[in-house]
DNA sequence: CGATCTAGGACACGTCCTGGCCTATATGGG
DNA sequence: CCCATATAGGCCAGGACGTGTCCTAGATCG
C-alpha cells in the first residue's frame, strides 16, 4: 500500500467493477487525495486503458473497451468459474481456438491458488462428462501440463498406454499440442527412441515436467498439424459416414459441430451429409440423433447397427 | 512505457509465460538494469504475489501460485478462448458457480476489445447448443448485461414476451440474477407496475442499461432465491419423473447432473429415480438416453410419448 | 573450483510523486 | 435559472523514492 504501482493495480481492479466509481470515494477508498486520483486515472489512459468518465454531478470512473486487453482482475469465485469452464470445454472445444483455451487454462492454472484448485477439482468432478462414446475423454491436468511444458521448452516425463494395452514410461521435449476433432495430440520428440512421436493424450498418465531446458529442434514437416496428419494417415481406423436428414440444410447445419463438415442440400427439405474422417461411431450417433428431424444412415453398418440398439433402448424404456 | 508502474505489469505478464526468465533477460527486454529487476520482483513479492525463483546456473524467476489471484494478463485468443468458453456455457454451467460464470463474463466482456468482440460472436454463432430441448435457450449477452446492470445499480429497459406471447416493454431495477437447473431468472423492482416481479431470461430480448443509477431497494425476502422460489410456487407447470435403471446408482449418478437429484439403489445392480422438479421434459428424456445403461420410465405420460417417438425416430434412422 | 545465477546492502543523484490550491467545464435538480 | 457536484488539468513546493553503480554472500551445476 505504499506503493503507486500497488495502488494503480487496486484501481485498475475497482474499475473493472461494472459500475461507476466517483474520484472521491477512490480517494478515500486507496488513502489518497484525490488529486492523485486524477493523476493516477490519466497514467492509466498514458498506459493504453480507456477510463471512461460520465461528467456532471454523479459521474464517476470505469473501464471501457479499449485496444488491448487489461490484467484481468478476477476475485476467488470468478477465477473458479473460468477454470471449470475451460475444463469442461477442454475436450470438446469449439473449434480453432482449442489451443489457445489450453493456453489460457494453463496460464491459469499455473497461478491459481491451492485453496481455489481443489475447489475445482471437486466441482469438475461434479460436472457430467457429456459424450459416453469410447470413454477417450483427455484429463484437463494433463492437457494445461503438457501445454506448459511445450512452451516452457521443458522436457517432459510421462506413462503412455499403447494400442494393445502396454505401458511404456516416455521421455520426451514436447514441442506442440494439436486438436483433431475432439482428439487431442502431443507432437514431440522421443528421447529414449531418438525420434519424433505423436502422442493420444487420452492415453498418456501421469505427466510431469522435469524442469530441465531443451532447446527446440527443427520439426520434420512444415507445422505441428502437418507432420501429424502425415504420421496418421492409414493408421488409425476412420468410418467414413453417410447420413440424410429430411430438413433444410442450414438447419442440420446449425445443429452439427463444424468438423462434422456441411451437409449438402438435396432438395428444399432435404439434406445429405458426408463424414469421411469420423472416428468415434458413439459420438456421431449422438449427434446425428440430436440433430431433432428425421434422418436416416447409409453407411457404415456398424453405426446402423448401434442405432437399431439406442433406438431399441429408448423404445424399451417407454414401455 | 516511461513509468516504473508499466514496466511492473509488463514484468507481471512476463511471468505468467509458463518459462523462467533469467533475470539478465528481463532487464534487457525492459530497458533496465539488472538491479532494478530484482527491486521489482521484490516490489511483486510485497505485492503478495509469489514470484520463485530457481538459484544457480541457469536459474530464473516465475510466477507461482500464492494466496491471492494475480491479474490475469491475456493475449487475444485466450481472452476470445475465455469469452467463448463462458459463453457456452452460460447456458448450462456446472451447478453452483453459474453466477460467478455470468459475472467473469460480464467483466471480461466490459474491457474486450470490439475487434476481438467480433470474432467471440462468429465463434459462438459456430457453436452447437447442446440441448435441444424446447429451444428456451439464453442470448450469453442478455445475461452479462443484466449482471452488469444488477452490480452496478443501473436501471435496466428490455422487451419481454408472456407466456402468452405477447410483448411487452419493462423498466425495472434488476436486483439479481438467479438461476434453477438451466432456466435463468432476473428479480427485479419492475418501475411501472410499482412491485417485484421476475423475469425468465430466455423471454427478455434488447435489454439495455440505462445509465441512470438507482438506490437497491429491500426484497420482501430473505434472499433472490427464495423470492423466486415463491414467486414460482404452483405457477409453471413441472413434472416429477420417476425411472429406474439397471445399473448401479453410481454408475447412474456420475452420468446424470447434480439438480436432477440422487438416484436411490434399489439393488446391487438397480436404482431409481425421483425427480420433482422437471421443468422441461425433452431435457430429461435427453439426460436418461445419455446414461448410457436400460432403463424404464413410470412418470410422467407425456415423457413416455416422447421417449417413444425419440426411439422410433433413431430406429427408422437405421433403416 | 569456477562460472553463473539469485539476494541484497550502501550510496549518490535526479526524477517524479504528492498534496494543496487554482480555474474551466459539463450535468442534473430544485 | 442557478447551484451543487462531478471531471479535467495547470502550477508550485517539498520530500520521498526509484535508479544505476558498486559491493559481498549464498546456491547450484558441470
Amino acid at each position: 500500500m505504499t506503493d503507486t504501482p500497488a495502488r494503480l493495480l487496486n484501481l485498475l481492479s475497482l474499475l473493472q467493477t461494472p459500475r461507476e466509481w466517483p474520484g472521491s470515494e477512490l480517494a478515500t477508498r486507496l488513502g489518497v487525495s484525490p488529486r492523485t486520483i486524477r493523476r493516477d486515472i490519466e497514467r492509466l489512459r498514458d498506459l493504453g486503458y480507456p477510463v471512461q468518465a460520465t461528467m456532471g454531478a454523479d459521474g464517476g470512473y470505469r473501464l471501457a473497451a479499449g485496444a488491448a486487453m487489461p490484467p484481468l482482475v478476477l476475485d476467488d469465485e470468478e477465477a473458479v468459474a473460468i477454470a471449470v469452464g475451460l475444463r469442461a470445454g477442454a475436450g470438446h472445444a469449439v473449434e480453432g481456438i482449442e489451443e489457445a483455451s489450453v493456453r489460457a487454462l494453463a496460464k491459469l492454472e499455473q497461478v491459481l491458488p491451492s485453496r481455489l484448485r481443489h475447489r475445482v477439482g471437486a466441482l469438475q468432478a461434479a460436472t457430467v462428462p457429456l459424450v459416453g462414446g469410447d470413454g477417450a475423454s483427455v484429463d484437463p491436468h494433463t492437457l494445461t501440463v503438457m501445454a506448459s511444458a511445450a512452451t516452457g521448452q521443458e522436457r517432459l516425463r510421462f506413462a503412455y498406454r499403447k494400442g494393445d494395452g502396454e505401458e511404456t514410461k516416455r521421455l520426451v521435449e514436447p514441442h506442440r499440442l494439436v486438436s483433431t476433432g475432439r482428439r487431442w495430440y502431443l507432437v514431440a520428440y522421443d528421447i529414449d527412441r531418438d525420434d519424433w512421436r505423436t502422442f493420444r493424450v487420452d492415453r498418456v498418465s501421469e505427466p510431469f515436467a522435469t524442469g530441465a531446458r531443451f532447446t527446440p529442434r527443427e520439426l520434420p514437416a512444415a507445422d505441428a498439424a502437418e507432420y501429424l496428419s502425415r504420421s496418421m494417415a492409414g493408421l488409425q481406423p476412420t468410418y467414413r459416414v453417410v447420413a440424410a436428414f429430411e430438413a433444410p440444410a442450414e438447419f442440420v447445419a446449425a445443429r452439427l459441430p463444424r468438423w462434422l463438415g456441411m451437409p449438402v442440400a438435396t432438395g428444399d427439405t432435404s439434406c445429405r451429409l458426408d463424414v469421411t474422417t469420423a472416428d468415434s461411431l458413439e459420438w456421431v450417433a449422438f449427434r446425428l440423433a440430436l440433430v431433432d428431424c428425421e434422418f436416416a444412415v447409409h453407411e457404415p453398418p456398424a453405426l446402423i447397427e448401434h442405432l437399431r440398439e439406442l433406438g431399441a433402448r429408448i423404445s424399451r424404456a417407454a414401455g
